[in-house]
DNA sequence: CTATATACAGACCATATGGTCGGATTTACC
DNA sequence: GGTAAATCCGACCATATGGTCTGTATATAG
């Protein structure tokens, strides 16, 4: 990590506006050179800084869309309050800034699962890696909820959670085709129902 | 219709395994070539038929993906028994056929939306076609439950829709990335349990 | 101030892709 | 069997893309 401060901006406004660009068009139809264009920048600055556009995008996965995911799928679930309140709001506010977006492009991660499945074997590996995280940690928010007496205690956490990540994948991809915003009410109130069904039966 | 023998068995060739292309390797990194040099048929042959490549492709949605969508997802749910029951078994058909293949590439109606979200507003139309119809048919499918006693009353059918689509979409997605068999067996489970939550409470 | 490493420019290359076009071959019809 | 239409071949074209390479400006160190 004893990179000049001048790289590293660089390198930093490549992979920022390159992931941009990955999310909106997807790999494989953006060119370096549309990353390059909108940066005015040249061939010659991205491969003095990264080996090939393959290396660039798993250096883009590691260090912010990693992050991403965490902060938006992982860090807000994180805490002792009942799971099933935590990830009701983690998933509404991810739904409610998609919304937003004049142009939604669906779960970033999801979107890059399905195009790289079967294609690229080492960039898989590293999206797999964030989806593990992902689910171990909803797991163990699950079952720690279990413990503190908020989830029923017949519950299969894992069950659970490939439910949930399911959910929010596929809803994503859903709003992207048509009334984001009547999806996500649809959605939130079938995810509440769905909570109702796991939650503690005992009246504290 | 007019249109003769050998012309129809070219074109639903062509079709075909473009499809299987399409689907395995994504349209944009799939090349007519590819296409045509496993049918040993030249470009001579291609440009007969077809206007254009995303012509082509929309022949493929009309002709075949609208009827395997309509086959796998929407007849199966037709019928005067207990909709959750079809749906369950739907969706634990569909899933086991991915199981199986040892090469899953998710769902391909997700697939390809995910695909041209943002890129071609034409093939878009298209595929939201699709999507409507399945949704339509589960609505349909839903409310016939409702009324027959099977659903609770209370249930809103277009947001349990939403969330089945949802859910099927995700999963599918979810399943290429590792695991497929054990997270088929969870989602089933709670997906179950979802179903348990809306189904009529009166003991008949 | 000079030398050297850093950071970037941009012409260039090999390859791939969607699409065109004139011609060859096969099929259908009289 | 001859003719014309239908079907298909494959060379060719324009363009795009990942990647290379030489050169140049800037900064840093001695």
């Amino acid at each position: 990590m004893n990179k000049s401060l001048k790289r590293m901006a660089t390198m930093q406004r490549m992979q920022t506006t390159g992931l941009e660009l990955f999310y909106a068009k997807g790999y494989y139809d953006t060119s370096i050179d549309d990353i390059l264009k909108k940066l005015h920048l040249s061939k010659g600055a991205f491969y003095y800084h990264f080996d090939s556009k393959e290396d660039f995008f798993v250096q883009i996965i590691q260090n912010l869309l990693a992050r991403k995911i965490y902060s938006t799928l992982i860090e807000p679930i994180e805490g002792h309050d009942n799971p099933l309140t935590l990830i009701t709001k983690c998933f509404d506010d991810a739904m409610e800034t998609a919304v937003h977006n004049e142009l939604d492009y669906g779960c970033i991660l999801s979107n890059f699962i399905t195009e790289f499945n079967g294609k690229n074997d080492i960039i898989m590996r590293h999206l797999n890696e964030i989806v593990t995280v992902w689910e171990v940690n909803l797991v163990t928010a699950l079952q720690k909820g279990k413990f503190n007496g908020y989830l029923d205690r017949h519950v299969d956490c894992e069950a659970a959670a490939t439910f949930l990540m399911s959910s929010y994948f596929g809803v994503r991809t859903l709003m992207t085709s048509a009334a984001p915003a009547a999806k996500k009410y649809r959605f939130m109130s079938q995810l509440r129902q769905y909570f109702k069904s796991i939650e503690s039966k005992v009246i504290s």
